[in-house]
DNA sequence: GCCACTGTACGAATCTTTTCGTAATGTCCT
DNA sequence: AGGACATTACGAAAAGATTCGTACAGTGGC
């Protein structure tokens, strides 16, 4: 009795949840203004992606305001963490380390996150040693 | 002129790919055995989506030999980056250094890993000293 | 209350992915 | 050479994702 293992979002929820993300919480309208600034779409092409993840518990919405107000319904990490995952064991041997290797490699982390990079490794250690 | 945006492999050739990376290069027959081990699947069903990635020139294959033996046309680091990077761009703000955080926290890698990962991180950053 | 306009629901077309049956071809043993 | 068995090609069904047209419903101004 559990979810079995959790599918990833497709590439257009995927897009819908990015702005949703940004907005906190947004109308069909809001998010097709989005979504039309990065590519050619029809705006109840959105609205049905927003109501199929209605349908699938990705979002969930306000039906007693109007316009209705959509948000995800899972926290951002949650999601992301849950997609790193099916990666991690689709392609990364299962192996949390192997994918930061390769993420790394590619080379494009500010100075900043590297070093929060370092904290967290130090917090992992210090708390596998006790 | 040029192959736009790479997209990412589908799940199941995610699943083949895995089973020829163990493998190094791999008959249909390998590929049937090992993914049988892992889920209920038909032989022809593995052979056709060899045949589509020989098409989309994910795989090679020597047809000169009997059985046919494939191979995978990119080395796997290649593959796995260009996956990252679509990762990245569609759920994480563009910044691998947010993946690399979120990775961290899923609380599965090693301790020879983790030591990797800080040396890594030290070759960054002393060459973008220089 | 009516009309124009915005928002919502529904259904269907199209495209991609996944799956496998069936037919054709090749290999090897006797 | 013939037949059994393995391998390969082909085609098409089934399932899922993407897209949008059209029709229906709600809201605000006059």
């Amino acid at each position: 009795m559990h979810t079995k293992v959790a599918k990833s979002p497709t590439a257009a929820e995927c897009s819908i949840l990015d702005a949703i993300w940004q907005l906190e919480s947004a109308t069909v309208r809001q998010v097709f203004d989005h979504l039309s600034s990065q590519r050619k779409i029809g705006y109840t092409t959105v609205l049905k992606f927003m109501q199929i993840m209605i349908s699938k518990e990705l979002l969930v919405r306000d039906t007693s305001v109007r316009p209705q107000v959509y948000r995800v319904a899972k926290p951002r990490e949650e999601t992301q963490q849950g997609m790193l995952k099916s990666l991690i064991r689709q392609v990364f041997r299962n192996s949390p380390g192997e994918l930061v290797l390769q993420a790394l490699s590619l080379q494009q982390s500010t100075p900043q996150q590297i070093a929060e990079i370092r904290k967290r490794l130090d917090e992992m250690e210090s708390a596998s040693h006790r």
